[in-house]
RNA sequence: GGCUCCUUGGUCAAGUGGUUAAGACACCGCCCUCUCACGGCGGUUACAGGAGUUCGAAUCUCCUAGGAGUCACCA
């Protein structure tokens, strides 16, 4: 039997990270076993339509890699795959489980359930409808329907025993029938709840194994009485538990918490987005962390999944971030770093040469703004800079080894690291003092800047020979003025 | 509250009756070094608690505690 998956998202118009993380299993589960993974729209909550949510879940799974072989935008034979463009196959099999005596017509009005609802709550108890219109007679629910009355139908609990099933990563679940409620199937508007939906297109489409959130652990014995009553098989279950926030609070765009379209226009990778949450809740066994997701697919399997929730921590996505970027060949970096530098530079410098010493630096490529500004121009900074106590500086002795520094600068011709390096280093020597004393200072006086990116010669290189002199002019100025 | 499930360092986690209880992030220290970062080396920190089974328990059983999910004409 060829496995088949599916990723069935309702269109709220984002995708959060644990939504992602549902989707990725799913595929991973069916790529490894060289299945099939669909997509499926589940949109039946006519009152809460966005517009042109799908187009976020197409083109996140597009941009992560994750292709489906079925789905509303690529097609497929079992489709229409958007339920909203199936409902009356929804209502054609609600009527087959009322024939069956699995489901019941419902004419009980708002009120009525409100009412109930009080009582139940003043007593203390929870509220479980009544089964209340399964006592009707044949006759009376077709008058009323010809009478044209409002109406729902209800799944039909069995009053005793109870359902199981084992699901593959919880094990043996078992809920009590007296615990379950003749929910809604299909709603007085017509359209089906997740309740029946779910089971009739997981059925229909021929979904092998159903991999989704945890939420619907305790519900499922409640979908297997249908899949049952219909004399359907009953897929394989593989529940996955939340990705959390904090140790009591799940992921969620309503706590303002990172969506994926957030972490990326935070600068982060969408190959070490998809590599940390793969991570979040399975693990190969092994001390492999790093995985493409070429990796992923061979090396996944159910066993490894996690039963226990996993709190999101960004730390450590941001440190697999500065992993990926640091993996990136040359002009990939430059690449994905050229909207940086675009917004973050205002004078015209070597990017290729900036590239490579801000690569290795980076975490997020967000932190390129803050990292090249001192490139543009030198910032207000106060001559305490000057003050290092490893390096033995002050702004007296800095500013005499400035003067000599900025001379032997000026008889640099070929201005590359190297020379100026070397042509640095004599300086020192010459003193005999140590490097720092010289390279320190220079540095602080052609950057304004206490931590930078690379070092004073590299930087020296890159501001290239008249604006490293006219730098130093100004620091040694300022210095002047200062003492 | 009922039901279902979960519980190894701050976080992700390995571990399936006998281990000095891995590894990673974070943190701290040292080294490298023209600051920072990278890299290298080292360190602090964990089996929720209690009974039991067993020669032996993080691993099995029970209880307690804490947490999560669910109890909609939402999915």
């Amino acid at each position: 039997m060829r496995v088949r998956t599916r990723f069935a998202p309702s269109p709220t118009g984002y995708m959060h990270i644990g939504n992602l993380r549902t989707a990725l299993y799913a595929w991973l589960f069916a790529r490894h076993n060289n299945g099939q993974f669909l997509l499926r729209i589940e949109d039946t909550d006519r009152n809460r339509l966005v517009e042109a949510a799908s187009d976020v879940i197409f083109k996140t799974l597009r941009d992560t890699g994750l292709d489906y072989d079925e789905g509303p935008d690529v097609g497929g034979d079992y489709g229409p795959y958007v339920q909203s463009e199936r409902k009356e196959i929804y209502g054609k099999y609600a009527k087959a489980l009322v024939d069956k005596g699995a489901a019941y017509y419902c004419f009980c009005t708002k009120e009525r359930l409100d009412t109930l609802r009080e009582e139940a709550q003043k007593e203390g108890k929870v509220f479980k409808y009544d089964k209340h219109c399964l006592s009707l007679s044949k006759e009376e629910v077709q008058r009323r329907l010809d009478a044209g009355e409002e109406y729902v139908i209800r799944q039909n609990i069995p009053l005793e025993g109870e359902s199981s099933y084992d699901d593959m990563v919880y094990g043996h679940i078992s809920v009590p029938m007296s615990d379950m409620e003749d929910n809604i199937l299909l709603k007085s508007d017509g359209w089906p709840t997740y309740n029946l939906a779910n089971v009739i297109d997981d059925h229909l489409m021929e979904i092998t194994h159903v991999i989704r959130g945890i939420e619907y652990l305790s519900s499922t014995p409640k979908y297997n009485l249908l899949y049952d009553a219909l004399g359907w098989e009953r897929p394989k279950y593989v529940h996955l538990p939340p990705v959390m926030k904090d140790k009591t609070a799940k992921l969620s765009k309503r706590n303002g918490d990172a969506s994926y379209e957030d972490l990326i226009a935070k600068g982060y990778l969408k190959e070490a987005i998809v590599n940390y949450i793969a991570l979040l809740g399975w693990n190969g066994g092994g001390e492999q962390e790093i995985y493409s997701l070429k990796e992923l697919a061979e090396a996944f399997s159910l066993e490894g999944l996690s039963r226990s929730p996993a709190i999101f921590d960004i730390e450590k996505l941001t440190w697999m971030n500065g992993e990926y970027i640091r993996k990136l060949s040359p002009e990939e970096f430059l690449e994905k770093a050229a909207p940086h530098f675009d917004k973050a530079l205002t004078r015209d410098v070597d990017r290729e040469k900036l590239a490579r010493i801000i690569q290795p630096r980076l975490e997020t490529l967000n932190q390129i703004e803050e990292k090249v500004s001192f490139f543009n121009e030198v910032p207000e900074y106060s001559t305490d800079l000057y003050f290092n106590k490893k390096m033995k500086t002050t702004p007296e002795n800095s500013l005499d080894l400035l003067k000599e520094a900025r001379a032997e600068l000026e008889k640099v011709g070929d201005f590359t690291n190297d020379s100026l390096y070397q042509a640095l280093l004599a300086v020192a020597q010459k003193n005999e003092v140590k490097n720092g004393r010289v390279l320190w200072p220079v540095r602080i006086a052609i950057t304004g800047t206490e931590v930078t990116p690379g070092g004073a010669t590299e930087i020296a290189e890159i501001l290239g020979k008249t604006e490293t002199l006219s730098r130093l002019d100004c620091a040694i100025e300022k210095l002047e003025k200062s003492l």
